[in-house]
DNA sequence: TCTGGGGTCCTAGGACCC
DNA sequence: TCTGGGGTCCTAGGACCC
């Protein structure tokens, strides 16, 4: 396992590969720098759900001292010392400038590998082209297109891409691109020898503290470290980043994206719930998202859990729980599915305490209508919205085969036209006092017409 | 007062089997 | 007193990522 070959025989001479990482520019902050110019030259945060804390920060507020992750309680303070502002997250706009961003970044490959929002490999390998010039060239016209500034990572492997990427961004003499594979070796070893290994991708707090005291300090010492020993103190995970830091690339492109195998929908609440129909609203109003996702991709779960507690900084008791239940029939249909974490709900809930926190996760996720298992009470399991058993549904007597399908494909059809909850069941409630906080919105420039960006005057 | 959400992969250990 | 060995499957938990 721990022969390079096994890692890399499929992949080329790895001289003849180039992975470029494209990332966005403090990626959420610069989408609303897109539409309200205001915030440029500011330190600007975007703000987790509940305006809980920082998840993105403009250069101006990392030069601040804000720290990812920050809570806005401790920071808030520099709205009047410093010009500091605070805007909740508005997701609906950054994944649309997301899918923006990675059509325009897709025509400068045929593979291209969508790793997170703000985030993209292209494959460039065995492409005639001036590989920095051309990075330059994606910067500028993403830049122009769409408004988001970007850094450009060029190397051998993934892991080598990244890590350019990395230096690119903290170094401005490199302008924003870092090709690693137009350096030499020992340039490349000097960089990285100049860079703590607690950057590397896949290097996170805990491995880093261990590699310390086997006295791995630098990405260098990393790379020269000997894999078989890797692979025996960590795993075969550390030693596929010691041969991707060698420029042997172990990870392939994942140009195609593999359907989710769990689904989760949980959020923090506005403020305490204690109450028990509370919580069900909330655990409906989850899985109701959950399982619009689960259609999305065209599967079934075969199982769901459930899962509430209260707050972790309080100074009452923790309470936590979770319950994961089997389904007997995997499905898509919101219904059974909120029927049984509502049942799991029940199971865990105990009095007294102050909820902050529930979730949903759907499991044991498979392809829909593939080897799927139908039990003797099938059709129970599948019945209306009344519990009755399905031979009595009204569609099926006039000949419409599953009611479920049709109508959670109606569903999806309205809110997919109509806008999101428009149509939704009844358990979810309407206006639930628990509903996150969210006081700092930008409005939904690209996607309602109602709340198009407008030129103001001043 | 106020501390995010959604994923993946690997490993260890238990259950079970022969 | 002395109590096999090895394989598989599953799950929980840890570590990592953005």
């Amino acid at each position: 396992m721990s022969d390079m070959r096994s890692f890399s025989s499929h992949l080329g001479s790895p001289s003849s590969r180039a992975i470029a990482l494209i990332d966005g520019n403090n990626f959420y902050v610069s989408c609303e720098r897109v539409f309200n110019p205001k915030l440029e030259d500011r330190p600007v945060v975007v703000l987790s759900n509940n305006d809980g804390c920082a998840v993105a920060r403009s250069a101006e507020a990392k030069a601040l001292g804000i720290g990812m992750g920050q809570p806005w309680f401790q920071i808030q303070e520099m709205e009047m010392t410093h010009g500091l502002i605070g805007l909740s997250s508005n997701y609906t706009l950054y994944s649309d400038m997301s899918q923006r961003m990675m059509t325009i970044l897709g025509q400068f490959s045929p593979r291209q590998e969508v790793y997170s929002i703000d985030e993209c490999f292209l494959d460039l390998s065995g492409m005639d082209i001036d590989r920095t010039a051309t990075a330059q060239k994606i910067r500028h016209q993403v830049r122009q297109w769409i408004g988001i500034p970007t850094c450009v990572g060029i190397g051998a492997s993934k892991t080598q891409a990244k890590l350019a990427n990395h230096i690119a961004k903290k170094r401005s003499e490199w302008a924003g691109v870092c090709d690693l594979t137009a350096l030499a070796e020992h340039q490349i070893d000097r960089l990285m020898g100049s860079i703590e290994v607690g950057e590397v991708w896949g290097v996170g707090r805990k491995l880093n503290e261990q590699l310390q005291t086997l006295g791995i300090h630098s990405v260098l010492d990393l790379k020269r470290a000997d894999p078989k020993v890797i692979s025996r103190r960590f795993s075969v995970v550390l030693e596929r980043t010691v041969w991707e830091l060698r420029g042997v690339a172990c990870l392939n492109l994942e140009d195609i994206t593999p359907p989710r195998q769990q689904i989760i929908s949980s959020r923090s609440f506005g403020k305490p719930v204690w109450y028990l129909p509370d919580l069900k609203q909330a655990v409906t109003a989850y899985m109701s998202r959950a399982a619009e996702k689960l259609r999305r991709q065209g599967s079934v779960a075969g199982g769901v859990q459930v899962f509430i507690r209260t707050s972790p900084f309080s100074a009452k008791p923790f309470y936590g729980n979770s319950i994961t239940l089997p389904l007997i029939t995997a499905t898509d249909d919101t219904r059974v599915l909120v029927k049984h974490v509502i049942q799991g709900l029940e199971r865990i809930y105990q009095p007294g305490h102050d909820y902050q926190k529930a979730g949903v996760m759907l499991l044991d996720i498979r392809p829909k209508g593939q080897g799927q298992i139908t039990d003797l009470f099938a059709d129970m399991e599948q019945g209306d919205l009344f519990g009755r058993p399905s031979q009595q549904n009204d569609m099926e007597r006039i000949g419409v085969k599953n009611n479920a399908d049709q109508l959670m494909q109606v569903m999806d059809a309205i809110n997919a036209r109509m806008g999101k909850h428009t149509v939704k069941l009844a358990g979810e409630g309407f206006k639930p006092h628990w509903a996150m906080k969210r006081n700092r919105h930008s409005p939904a420039y690209t996607t309602d017409i109602h709340q198009l960006a407008t030129v103001s005057a001043c």
